[in-house]
DNA sequence: TTGTAGGCGTTATCAG
DNA sequence: CTGATAACGCCTACAA
């Protein structure tokens, strides 16, 4: 493999004089210029990335923690930072922690070795104290995750208020017995939505049974075994916060091969405005995240940290979520159809 | 950052031994060893990743090209990928191609500047003339695409079966006026494709009207748009066979918004069995790949190639894929109803 | 069992 | 404008 060496040889010329040319630095008269990029041309020159990144101490590659790929949210996620990291010149290191602390720390260790010039989370189940340390290493962004933390900058939305915002349209469309169902990863995202849920329910007098939580719901299998567990075991639930559109789309399936009918017996949210949301018969009332926005702020803020090198203020941007209601949570129609006072 | 030099005065001791003590090799006294190890702990030590990889010649990294990670079935060949990558010690870098000849060029650049020591192509849209002469940089793998070409191992379906056996489903459920659609990207597989697809047809004598190919319908939306073209121009259709789950999906919710009915009017297939296709209504026929095997025996082969420098022969491994019959598709029942003879 | 010394391929510094 | 030289941090003959 050709050296920078070789080709300051061939081209008579000095490796400081290739290196300039290369890196398109001034000072080089043309003609010696065209010599070395022939003499490149000829050996099939290409630099060795090892050895700049070596020697220029940054690697131009970022890390993504994120739980997995699979997850749409994730996979929408990754697609627009991967495009926007790469614009900007940035390799993308695809990180799956499935929810799995040590492979989180595992990851972050890219940091710290070097693979990787900066972060971004948008898996956070370890404390915050455990990943702290890992700050003086490189730079970090939160995206998606948050939590009260110094050091870091975050891209998110409100995720209390969008699960107020559901539950609060639940209530509306006229359910009183709200079940809870989430992944059940106790993270600062996890109990903001929670206590949006709680929130909207204590404005409108409503209790919470305890017994309507659902903590280990992740995908669409997920959803039919939490419809089965809940016709069976609370029949007078009318209606359902999920964290996911995933796990709302297994209630809806589960549904359609029973006798109930959704939202006259059940309404149900997801969240993420996922494709399936739309699709689903009927279709499902969810959360639309500005996805792409985030990521292209996200990879902003990250490149200007990886530049500035600390000197710069950490930053929050918190856009704005809507939601979508569509047919899982109209209840008003068929309920005054069914029970005209 | 405290480096190897720090650590072996610090210890008292010569880089060498340090060397020895952090890539865990014979000739080291227990004692020393332990001095060692606190002296690394005290620093704060970790190896420089750059360094490692100049002298070692090799970056434990591979790039995985693919169109994009939203299409589910990439996402989760990425997911099953970037797994058994990591549990072999290897990071991946996602390059997202975007069915963009020059950026799948682009990307196998990451090659030759040696960021990584593999690749991995499951997008491959470029001329292999365009291709081979990056095998002389490094190991490629193909997975899921595939072609007549030398110096390079596949991993793949036989895509030509997969389709015939669609088509010749949808013949024997009665379809005689079949709309072929694809994504339109002339690759391999679209050929191999489109072969089974007409053999099919010509085996069962059935013409094949070429105003029924689209070959512009790449998600969901698309696939509402065919609905559309189909019905309007083209009322005699009577099956559809699609490269995709999701434009089956376009097709089935387009559908379900017209007063066609799937599969009396229309069956469709599908590509890939990816959650979508089971959720609708009606579920759609489609076909399984075993995504998580292949993805584990092209991490072996490339894993191979990258220790064995090219000694070892090409391999091609076909998997074996599977029809999976659905509600879309299933007219033998409607027709006997609508037409007892 | 341990240490010395050279080099992996680049780029930064400084002198010309 | 150009070139010599010294790092960057690590590994590995080879010598002791």
């Amino acid at each position: 493999m050709a050296t920078i060496e070789d080709v300051a040889k061939l081209a008579g010329l000095s490796r400081t004089t290739v290196s300039r040319v290369i890196n398109d630095q001034p000072y080089v008269t043309d003609d010696k210029k065209q010599r070395i990029i022939d003499a490149m041309k000829t050996l099939g020159y290409v630099p060795n990335s090892s050895a700049r990144r070596l020697r220029r101490r940054c690697t131009e590659t970022i890390a993504v923690l994120l739980p997995r790929v699979t997850n749409p949210f994730f996979g929408k996620l990754i697609e627009s930072l991967e495009q926007e990291a790469s614009r900007n010149g940035y390799q993308v290191i695809v990180c799956q922690t499935h929810d799995n602390k040590q492979k989180e720390l595992d990851y972050l260790q890219l940091l710290k070795t070097k693979q990787v010039d900066g972060v971004i989370m948008a898996s956070l189940i370890n404390d915050w104290q455990d990943i702290e340390p890992y700050l003086a290493s490189g730079p970090i962004v939160l995206c998606n995750e948050y939590r009260p933390a110094n050091g870091v900058s975050m891209i998110h939305i409100d995720h209390k208020k969008a699960a107020y915002e559901s539950t609060a349209h639940l209530i509306h469309e006229g359910c009183e017995q709200l079940a809870y169902v989430t992944g059940g990863h106790d993270t600062f995202i996890a109990s903001e939505r929670k206590a949006g849920f709680l929130e909207a329910l204590a404005e409108n007098d409503l209790q919470f049974d305890p017994k309507l939580e659902v903590n280990w719901a992740l995908d669409v299998n997920d959803g039919q075994k939490v419809f089965q567990y809940l016709i069976e075991n609370h029949s007078h639930v009318d209606g359902v916060f999920t964290g996911s559109d995933e796990v709302a789309a297994g209630i809806v399936y589960a549904a359609s091969q029973s006798k109930l009918n959704i939202p006259g017996d059940l309404a149900v949210v997801g969240f993420d405005n996922q494709m399936l949301s739309l699709l689903m018969v009927p279709a499902i009332t969810t959360i639309e995240q500005p996805v792409e926005d985030m990521a292209a702020k996200t990879i902003e803020v990250l490149v200007e940290k990886m530049n500035d090198k600390g000197t710069n203020q950490e930053r929050r941007f918190v856009y704005p979520h809507q939601l979508i209601v569509r047919s899982s949570t109209n209840r008003e129609q068929i309920l005054s159809q069914s029970a005209p006072l």
